[in-house]
DNA sequence: GAGTGGTCTAGACCACCTG
DNA sequence: AGGTGGTCTAGACCACTCG
């Protein structure tokens, strides 16, 4: 698959050139430097800028497309996606949708604001005795499409160093774009456990549903770019007006 | 003085040599010539053979490293992977378990045999005309992991031209496989919509549990090397005992 | 040490899109 | 017509695995 790069901040260890121009590019990306939509500088352009070759270009370019970055148009050129993360990596479509069309409005809100706290007792996932001492940062959101809320999502994410999430909020309200701004963190990859329950009373009132209600629970772990750094989630999707799809 | 004419019939459509490459790796593999860890010809082998250079080959070789048929590792060669579609393309792990560990069981019964049948009135996707006219072959099998009934699948596939399908049963009872080499239909990815529901009566019956248990339930469009050529899946997975994980 | 895949150079022609 | 990405050639050196 893809293997993490060993680096995240330069000079500590051999950035392959494609690496470095993926890097370059993607930060330029990150933070806002092409809008969603616009377009990055041709492959010959980059081929000048970092004094290289199409080839090593285009390999940088791939792994952007991999990472869901950019999409490449033949004729035209390297276009910057929209957020990919928008719903944490997870999309939603209505019932009888044609897969592709989404012009759902999306909104968020916060049921726990971002706090610092122990990590759980007994917690889903096993934890490296550096994580489990450092406590973890917690918070936990409400998805809505069309105003209607779809999804609770409870994240933990090891503290150390990451504090300013507490003070400074999220920048557009995402999280995944503030670990990607302000610490360089960005998410590569992602392992999940997915089974049916039913709903708590608190949950049903949260989705404005009845008590046994089936909902989708969803147990993840993404991988970043920092080795040994993962950002754990808990998912409840309630679907009975949307579907989940597009993993 | 290369470059023209290797290739008998290229003149029906105009496959680029990197996807002739691939082409013909990927049949080799589905048609058992390379077992599971077996290794394919090294990238210099593949140059003379296919009188091409080593960046074409390697395009291949990323072509059926996206495609999940071969890892590929420095100083040993391209590994060809384990069957990739043993379980719908799904993954069980019990509750506990260590991701990647997989020493399970798996077993596979038929609850209802191939036959060929109208498209259901209402069915989950929208059908082209050509589609809803041809009829269908339709399937149901009910999944094991551990000698627990986990998941229970319906298939339907467009009919024309796959008769064999009712006469010749399943090579080793895996229907991707059987498409692969007796019709030279490989899968190459999938849409789908996931959702939470209950049990019906009927299902209880078949996973064993009390009704109003949640079920998670997948319906799916598989895309093929054949255009508008799709596979259709409704899946029921039963999590109480196995989640489901590796979408 | 021999062989493998990983990275990279310096070119070329083509298909496609846009002004 | 000019520029873009897509495909392809013919080499090179390196990092890694294995006998």
């Amino acid at each position: 698959m893809h293997y993490v790069c060993t680096n995240t901040s330069q000079s500590l260890g051999p950035l392959k050139q494609y690496q470095k121009i993926a890097q370059a590019l993607r930060q330029q990306i990150v933070s806002g430097q092409y809008a969603t939509g616009a377009l990055l500088p041709s492959e010959n352009d980059l081929c000048s800028q970092f004094g290289t070759t199409r080839m090593t270009v285009r390999q940088a370019l791939s792994e952007l497309v991999r990472e869901g970055f950019i999409d490449r148009q033949q004729g035209k050129g390297s276009v910057v996606k929209a957020d990919r993360q928008s719903l944490g990596l997870l999309s939603f479509r209505g019932f009888s949708e044609v897969v592709g069309r989404s012009n759902h409005s999306v909104r968020n809100e916060f049921l726990a604001r971002p706090s610092y706290t122990e990590w759980p007792a007994s917690f889903f996932h096993a934890l490296s005795d550096q994580e489990r001492e450092g406590g973890c940062l917690w918070l936990q959101r409400l998805r809505y499409v069309d105003d209607n809320p779809v999804m609770v999502e409870h994240t933990y994410i090891p503290a150390p160093g990451l504090t300013d999430l507490l003070t400074e909020g999220l920048i557009d309200g995402s999280l995944f774009r503030t670990l990607s701004i302000r610490h360089r963190i960005h998410i590569l990859d992602m392992e999940q456990a997915i089974r049916a329950v039913l709903t708590t009373q608190e949950q049903a009132g949260i989705f404005r549903c009845s008590e046994q209600t089936p909902l989708i629970y969803i147990e993840r772990r993404y991988l970043t770019n920092r080795p040994d750094f993962y950002v754990y989630s808990q998912l409840y999707c309630h679907t009975e007006k949307y579907a989940v799809s597009s993993f």
